[in-house]
DNA sequence: GTTCCATATCACTATTCGCTGATATAATAT
DNA sequence: ATATTATATCAGCGAATAGTGATATGGAAC
């Protein structure tokens, strides 16, 4: 982007930080991740069969995730597991959920960046 | 992403949905625009003055967040004047910033993608 | 020790997304 | 009609990112 003007010193405005939190949530992969662990904590290999993502895939997103300190993990033995790390992202979650029933065609019209990879239905002149 | 498994006819799941809601809140520009509207309505110019953002900028944006939903539109003489669509956005973006308040140090932490252009310290080898 | 299982790391690549600049469209004023 | 202001559109470029495969690390069992 270009500039938010003005903050030249924390260097970091709240906004980024609120941009880079939801980057955090805006990836389908990260997401479904997420959504596993909303019931309970998992280690990794279980992750990893209810996502259908491969292993270092997973690692990646929970590596992320952890950093965004959205998830914990503790070791547990050969396997880490790892939980949710605050009731206040299954508000969010929520939340996002009850304003998906309200703009859910909407989302799927925005052609700005894509959800699934048809692009225009071949023909379609 | 791979794929979430199952769902191969609604062609969309709903994490998809939610996270491409998301990717609307994900780009610093386009929570700026939004944060300026939730203090009232406004005109294209006006939110291109409080962004400091250019104008064909503000407008592709706007039509991203039109698209999703999330802005609605209405033509005032020559300007066109843009508000939230639904007081849920307005939820979502607190739960955001409560959120934040627990783990905005980990959002800077994240380095899987950047916040700001600032790589690793040049010689820290 | 060695072997096996669980997880993490990393370089590489293809794809995607945001910004810009030029230009088109729309509405009003003169 | 022409000029002027307001907004929208679009192609192209540069940068950033998600997934993969190979491999490293950590821990338990034998």
């Amino acid at each position: 982007m270009e500039q938010i003007a003005a903050d030249r010193n924390s260097a970091v405005t709240d906004t980024e930080r609120r941009a880079k939190l939801f980057r955090g949530l805006a990836d389908p992969s990260r997401l479904a991740i997420l959504d596993a662990l909303r019931e309970g904590p998992l280690v990794v290999h279980e992750i990893v069969g209810r996502t259908a993502l491969t292993q270092p895939n997973v690692s990646n997103h929970l590596r992320c995730l952890f950093d965004c300190g959205l998830v914990i993990s503790r070791r547990d033995g050969r396997f880490v597991r790892y939980q949710i790390s605050s009731p206040k992202i299954d508000d969010l979650l929520r939340d996002a959920e009850a304003l998906l029933d309200v703009v859910a065609e909407g989302i799927e019209t925005c052609r700005n960046y894509r959800l699934d990879e048809d692009d225009v239905a071949p023909g379609a002149a």
